[in-house]
DNA sequence: ATTAGGG
DNA sequence: CCCTAAT
């Protein structure tokens, strides 16, 4: 008889108990089944979406191409279109035709601006950002919601107008196959939007494009119908889940200057490169190995909610709660109106002109979204809590949502509190009145390095100083330094981030964003570019930051010390390897920023380390002795192993024996 | 959620 | 540390 016996290990002197564990060396790791599978259903989609593609081609003046699909499951896109377009783009069953500051002029701008409203009371977050920045910034999450039937999407656009139809195209970057596939891979929305009449745009501003009031959101549970006109069109995406769980993403402005250059090629790299991350997004079984891509899957799963196949959504949320903190998404997203800017802004600023003509093929356009709402973001904190605490709580939650990179800003009757260490109460908050004097600001952190930050997508730089203008010249054709560019003076920007810093009483908050329109004004969700001044320019740097938190979103690197060397080296031997959930429980209960993965790691290189030279190691010399144990131990339940794998193998065939000795 | 292993 | 696959 077969008794379970301890194994111990004499020579090191201590015990090493037995435990059996079944190998798993048999796992594989592909199921290929699965990837061939998808593999097919999305070759078949992509042939559908090729099909549509040409049917939508080929009637330039039907355009919906996927109208009557069934996208029940969609979410929100903002929308715009023009009225009187006979090329919509897309049907506008969520626009809103009663509304009369649709008919605008149509230009479109871009921006970004945030506004979300907590519990009682709608806090500005205010972001600006210009689409003039030529900066290709990547596939950014900018908002998710997760709540069924709910929707609340933001989307900043900037478009072109196609070389052949001279149609403006609202909104970055995919090319048309890409984003068609992930449409109907039923993950993403491609929204296109059209001006037809290119003429018309020279006449009001070559450039900036304001858009009125037509800018909508379609719940998440609802499809507008969109086309894809030509190639080279920039389209925005929405993805989203098989749950109904969604993510915007932010699709990369590829600056472009009202300069008469094409800049085709800039554009081009730009929309492959995002169309290869529609594809990875959603048809990640096709290999893609490059370091972006693998970056953007990384920001898919920062972004808040999303999961193409799995509910992640949860897991997140949990992580909120367990920081006290609520994050809910309810009733949508409302970008209730949009204002009117005064498309002539720019052109008699000049900032943006070009001769008309030159850019007929290439015109940015730049639609300006001064703040929207995120439905509800819920932050608690107590009364006798500091103004600084309030900051650090609501970043944290806009945070997850919408990335790092922004400073919160708190305003009462619109304005700013300076002083971050007087309490709720002190500034004349409590719990149940005068929240509603509450307000928020968002604000760029201050970027000491505000060239190059977007390392990932170095299109452009923005700049700092005129001297660097030739160099980026040189590398971007589209970016002529002789086009003014409104928002040279980064000094100016630096200054601004830190001039929010200093601590004095209340103060007007001197933005452009102030107490009558904060909260519930909606009537100026959408604002002309000039009037963003250079905080437009300042957004550009929150995009950039907050892309490049993402991309640090690693969590910080904290070296083991010796003594949870010792404790982990103590573990193992107990424990051995491959009972890392036992060894964090046993040994690392209490150290909370030490997962099981983490003590698996460092296993793993402390192995490394005790077999390469002394010489070699780098970082806090772990003891000799300690490295011996390791070695020991390694070894040890290293052979521990294999007779367990042999055991089982031996099992095995007897297993098969006796059956067929049956 | 855990574990294994590559990056 | 991160990411992914396989459990």
């Amino acid at each position: 008889m077969v008794v379970k016996r301890r194994f111990s290990c004499v020579s090191n002197g201590f015990d090493f108990p037995y435990i059996p564990r079944a190998p798993r060396s048999s796992r594989r790791k592909v199921s290929s089944k699965r990837a061939d599978d998808q593999i097919r259903a999305i070759d078949l989609l992509a042939s559908l979406a090729g099909k549509l593609l040409e049917e939508s081609e080929s009637s330039s003046t039907s355009t919906h191409a996927f109208e009557g699909d069934n996208h029940d499951h969609l979410l929100g896109v903002i929308k715009q279109e023009q009225e009187d377009g006979y090329n919509k783009p897309c049907k506008s069953e969520f626009s809103d035709p009663g509304n009369p500051a649709s008919k605008s002029t149509s230009e479109y701008t871009s921006v970004t601006c945030l506004q979300f409203s907590s519990l009682e009371n709608d806090c500005i977050l205010k972001q600006t950002q210009i689409s003039d920045c030529k900066r290709a910034c990547g596939l950014k999450p900018l908002v998710g919601c997760e709540n069924k039937k709910r929707d609340c999407e933001l989307l900043v656009e900037s478009g072109d107008i196609s070389e052949e139809t001279g149609v403006v195209n609202a909104a970055a970057g995919f090319e048309q196959g890409e984003a068609t596939r992930g449409l109907e891979d039923g993950g993403l929305i491609a929204d296109t939007f059209n001006l037809q009449d290119p003429r018309q745009l020279h006449l009001q501003s070559p450039e900036s494009v304001h858009l009125d009031d037509d800018v909508k959101l379609t719940p998440c549970n609802r499809v507008p119908r969109c086309s894809f006109e030509g190639y080279g069109n920039h389209s925005n995406l929405v993805c989203r889940d098989d749950d109904e769980n969604c993510c915007k993403y932010d699709k990369c402005k590829s600056y472009r200057p009202p300069s008469r250059v094409g800049n085709r090629r800039v554009q081009n790299s730009v929309m492959t490169k995002y169309g290869r991350a529609a594809s990875k997004l959603k048809s990640f079984e096709y290999p893609r190995t490059d370091g972006r891509l693998k970056t953007l899957y990384r920001k898919r799963k920062l972004c808040y909610g999303y999961n193409p196949w799995k509910p992640e959504t949860v897991h997140r949320k949990r992580r909120l709660s367990d920081k006290g903190l609520a994050v809910n998404y309810d009733g949508g997203l409302s970008s209730e109106s949009a204002s009117n800017s005064s498309e002539k802004g720019e052109s008699e600023n000049g900032d943006f002109s070009a001769p008309i003509g030159l850019h007929s093929k290439d015109s940015r356009v730049k639609l300006s979204i001064k703040s929207f709402r995120i439905p509800e973001l819920v932050v608690e904190v107590p009364e006798t809590a500091t103004v600084g605490l309030l900051k650090r709580t609501v970043n944290e939650a806009v945070t997850a949502l919408l990335g790092g990179g922004i400073r919160i800003g708190v305003l009462v009757q619109g304005k700013k509190v300076r002083d971050d260490n007087n309490t709720l109460s002190q500034i004349g908050l409590s719990c149940r009145e005068n929240l509603g004097n509450l307000g928020f600001t968002l604000d760029p952190v201050p970027e000491t390095l505000p060239v190059s930050l977007c390392s990932e997508n170095p299109v452009v730089s923005m700049p700092t100083d005129s001297k660097n203008l030739p160099e980026r010249s040189e590398a971007y054709p589209a970016l002529d330094s002789r086009i003014p560019f409104p928002l040279q003076d980064a000094d100016h920007l630096i200054i601004s981030g830190n001039s929010l810093e200093n601590n004095h009483e209340l103060v007007p908050y001197q933005s452009d964003i102030t107490a009558e329109e904060q909260p519930s004004s909606d009537s100026r969700a959408l604002v002309p570019v000039s009037a963003l001044d250079s905080k437009a320019f300042a957004i550009v740097l929150v995009k950039d930051k907050s892309k490049r938190t993402e991309l640090s979103q690693r969590r910080t690197r904290r070296p083991f010390s010796v003594t949870e060397v010792e404790a982990l080296v103590h573990a193992v031997e107990k424990l051995g390897t491959g009972r890392w959930r036992d060894v964090k429980k046993r040994s690392f209960e209490d150290a909370s920023h030490r997962t099981y993965v983490d003590l698996k790691d460092k296993w793993k290189t402390l192995v490394h380390t005790a077999s390469i030279s002394p010489q070699q190691r780098r970082g806090e010399p772990v003891p000799q002795e300690l490295l011996d144990r390791v070695l020991a131990a390694h070894r040890y339940w290293l052979q521990h192993q294999m007779k367990q794998n042999g055991k089982h193998q031996l099992a095995a065939k007897m297993v098969v024996r006796s059956g067929w000795s049956m």
